[in-house]
DNA sequence: ACTCAACTGGTACGGGCGTACCAGTTTTGC
DNA sequence: GCAAAACTGGTACGCCCGTACCAGTTGAGT
């Protein structure tokens, strides 16, 4: 639908996308039905069919919200962490910010995941949303190493996000306490890369 | 249900399961339904409750299946491969291996994928798949480098298959033809840990 | 003030779903 | 051969779903 033009409009659009993303996160794609997005959001169910075209639509318009809070929170995040370079000390700050602090974070990120997986065999819109998300988490990686004077080159980048990637979400699906491992293997990494490439970190 | 006595009736099970196997892999999770499944096995409705004590329970043991079945074509796919030990050719086996050949196999690894996240959410069942899954890889994957000589630790091999997993995720969602880039990020792991551990591969 | 678009909210339709039920039929164990 | 257990298949219930419809109300532009 055309955005509403209204001030009334724009609040329950907004109301109706927050609904969602609460839904999205709790219950995953499945739980975003327009009647439960109404109900939540306090509002009759025609208005969901109003401001989105289809169920689709609302969908992935609160996975796009999500998407973005996810990736600011990330950055935020990784830009008051300590400043030290050693692989150890960025392991770390990278397995804190991506391990979810609440369960309400637990199930935002799940969400994520949900979706990319689901966008593999979906249509363009949802693509087009992993392709961003994946691209953002790389250059949130790329800017957390450049700030403590990593410059790796594109491959060693992709390497490490594609890395804390899949680590987060084996912590997040298997749900164990236990970040020792991701540290570990996180800081193998950067450590074998700063050894053999151009640039060197150092210890602790 | 208690698995069946009679010769009809396991064949008659195994056929719903084949169906639920097909159907989660074209459809996702939400496409097993009791319906759908007797309607592929030429099977009237109840036979799908009389085996099955509920959809979760028909969806989760189809899931097993398809994993079981991954599991082994991962483990034959690799064993057949050459038998170099450098690290550009073992990421070429790798991902030669994980990159689906044709759409139905691409199909049922996305279905893995989805299975492993929404374990996330779960019951204790699907936690449990999901476990032996990534269990399963790493095993696999420690046999591949065993068998060419590398004797990595733990966190090395973990490294590698964590890799490994995220870039067929990454593949498999933003499909692209390029899998240039991931045999790249993989031997480049490969090679660094190799620098800097206690074994060495040769080059090439 | 008036008009027209934007918006509201209640209701209805058609369909798929999980699951339960049960009168029949077949197979098994004795 | 016969009873009991395993199995079959048709049907029905109640629920939630996406979406459409439409008579009313509200707000913005002139």
């Amino acid at each position: 639908m055309t955005p509403p033009v209204q001030r009334r409009g724009r609040r329950r659009r907004a109301a109706l996308l927050d609904a969602a993303a609460e839904l999205l996160a709790e219950g995953g794609f499945g739980a975003v039905s327009h009647r439960a997005v109404a109900d939540r959001a306090g509002l009759p169910l025609a208005a969901t069919t109003y401001y989105f075209a289809s169920r689709d639509d609302l969908a992935a318009s609160a996975l796009e919200k999500i998407m973005r809070d996810e990736l600011a929170r990330l950055r935020a995040l990784l830009a008051q962490t300590s400043r030290a370079a050693g692989p150890r000390a960025m392991a770390r700050a990278l397995v804190a910010a991506l391990v979810p602090g609440d369960p309400a974070e637990r199930s935002y990120q799940l969400a994520m995941y949900e979706l990319y997986v689901q966008a593999g065999r979906g249509d363009g819109r949802l693509r087009e949303l992993a392709r961003d998300w994946n691209e953002g988490c790389v250059e949130v990686v790329a800017e957390l190493l450049a700030e403590r004077g990593h410059h790796l080159d594109d491959v060693d980048v992709r390497l490490i996000t594609t890395l804390a990637d899949g680590l987060t979400l084996e912590l997040l699906v298997e749900e164990r306490a236990d970040t020792g491992t991701a540290v570990a293997v996180l800081t193998r990494a950067l450590a074998a890369l700063g050894a053999s490439g151009a640039e060197r970190g150092d210890e602790q």
